[in-house]
DNA sequence: ACACCCTTTGAAAACGGTTACAAAATAGAC
DNA sequence: GTCTATTTTGTAACCGTTTTCAAAGGGTGT
């Protein structure tokens, strides 16, 4: 009687070798680069592989080889239409460059994204997509430590050390804030999203301030107001600020979220927009358009600023040079919701 | 002159057993248990570990332990405010508990879908979450052959030997359609979402047919029109509906962004909701309580089907005993775009 | 036939952890 | 103090790939 001591390999690349009868070398230069292997090599290992149904282990890839083609991208929130089209389009550009993306959300704490960056480094990504440059110190840190790339999307700041891409949020505020006046408005408001830890939207709240201080208008500090994420957060801000005895002819609006709040609350209140209130939104949400009226607000191309994103990454990775600082550009989009002040309160 | 041949490591957790004078078990065990390595030892590894910066290389540990902790989870798009919705669940729900989502889109095609699995798996994955029970044969097999235990979201079939969460789509419609029959009308049309692939989508027909049926209600061919995903093809199916020269005094929509746009459509064309034309809606997004007129729809507990998935998975993995089937409760929330119809047509 | 240079292939050592197993230390019982 | 049972720690094999390096193979030119 004879023994067959061969150690049959069940799965994995060995099984594949095995079955083809060559060396797992060739298996793996036959899937990580054919040309490196000959033609009729090729041939015998691809049937292995499919008559096995062989998926290989990216784990153990990953570890071998130190690379993951893998990008993670933390955002504030998933649950916000932006983001939500934004990670659409990243995700689709990767995947169709080979490339997949973790994605982890932070819910706008700067403590979370930081333990969210340890999160995706340890499993590996190549490279990280930030939303803003508004990061905990300890980020860019651990960024550098592990020489991990990454790009901040959603500004444009050319001025400083890191890579960004996205529109020029205080020019484009300005933008908004100038059509209001050139309409004739000289009472207006602001509703900003909250200004903390969020550069961008500081950054459009200072566009705003700019265009009017440019054309010597006063804002009052109770025009001004800030507000949270949600629809019901910037429908309470607009009650308070469409109620005072002395209210605004105009409001500039910190995102098209917020704008539609202001919108539906003037409603409520008997307001007719454009007549009695214009309105200027930001971002251009798909809504925009469909509401009635239709907000006038400024268009952010936000899938190809994340597409871009993505890019810059992956290129620096495969060791091309790239633009550290990319502006997208941005548009007034001139729609219903506004309009010359009414005469009386001219 | 003495050689020191100790070759020193720079990283790794052979680093930090190097610098606490310990083996790379003991680093391993204050890691992943810390109860099972004494509290001295606790102190100097933790101490090395902060001292080195030291971030476990989760790819190594999945090799090793043929574990991830990671879900994967397959949604036809995250660009649409319901799976945006349960993605934030979920995804809040598995980190609470250690684990993280790999999060792909199918983009609605069961092909991509079976290749965004097969990713995920090569990932490794511990387990799936699923959209629905309609997919390729091929990703049946593969779950199979890999044991990849999974779950199919958003539906409840009892008598599916699959694990599913979700609620009763067909009896949820059902109850929609008799809303709108209790409050008299009888000339109803149907827009749904495309059937094909969508066994949601097709359930909820089915609850609206079974209604109509039951009240002995017809339904001319021509009254129940299918679109596509975004508000402009929901809107250019309601112009066709109500531009019937006989048209229904009521629409039943398959989910509520159709209803949105059978709602702007109609106040386009002069029709007033709901004194001309009831409207109901499916899911409960926020918007359906902001519009004017709100919608009167069926609510759905997304979050909660979403992190219920996660539960199920987790559980099964840490092999507890859990339920396949876990039904989800509906509401129908009635609000302003729903009234008895017309006198003159009814 | 031989020397030469490419190209194709294979053997085996990483990669950075986990874990089975054995050894050492400690505690408890007498 | 000895012996045993238990806990704590260490050694080293292994997880499934990639990749270095060397060996084998295949043409050319002479």
């Amino acid at each position: 009687m004879r023994l067959t001591n061969a150690k049959s390999v069940k799965q994995g690349i060995r099984a594949v070798a095995a079955r083809a009868g060559v060396s797992t070398a060739s298996v793996s230069r036959a899937l990580n680069n054919p040309d490196a292997v000959s033609p009729s090599l090729r041939a015998r290992i691809d049937q292995a592989i499919d008559a096995l149904g062989y998926i290989p282990h990216a784990p153990a890839r990953i570890l071998s080889s130190r690379r993951s083609r893998t990008l993670g991208a933390i955002v504030p929130t998933i649950d916000n239409t932006m983001f939500a089209r934004g990670i659409a389009s990243l995700q689709q550009y990767l995947s169709s460059v080979g490339y997949m993306l973790l994605l982890t959300t932070s819910g706008y704490d700067l403590d979370v994204e930081l333990q969210q960056a340890r999160n995706l480094i340890s499993r590996g990504v190549d490279g990280l997509v930030l939303r803003g440059d508004c990061h905990h110190d300890g980020l860019r840190k651990l960024l550098a430590d592990n020489s991990v790339p990454f790009i901040n999307v959603g500004i444009y700041q050319p001025d400083r050390p890191y890579p960004c891409v996205g529109t020029d949020n205080e020019a484009a505020a300005h933008r908004a804030a100038a059509h209001i006046i050139e309409l004739g408005h000289r009472r207006i408001g602001i509703v900003s999203a909250l200004q903390r830890n969020n550069d961008r939207a500081s950054a459009r709240v200072a566009g705003f301030r700019r265009a009017l201080a440019e054309s010597g208008i006063e804002l009052p500090p109770q025009w001004h107001v800030e507000v949270p994420y949600t629809l019901d957060d910037a429908r309470e801000a607009a009650r308070y600020l469409l109620n005072l005895k002395d209210r605004p002819t105009a409001v500039v609006c910190g995102n098209d979220v917020i704008a539609y709040g202001v919108l539906l609350e003037a409603e409520r209140d008997g307001f007719s927009v454009p007549r009695d209130l214009s309105v200027v939104g930001f971002d251009d949400l798909d809504w925009s358009r469909h509401l009635r009226p239709s907000l006038t607000t400024i268009h952010v191309p936000t899938g190809e600023t994340w597409q871009r994103a993505g890019e810059y990454l992956v290129r620096s990775l495969a060791g091309e040079q790239t633009i550290m600082h990319r502006e997208i550009d941005f548009s007034l989009v001139v729609r219903e919701s506004t309009a010359p002040p009414p005469k009386s309160l001219k």
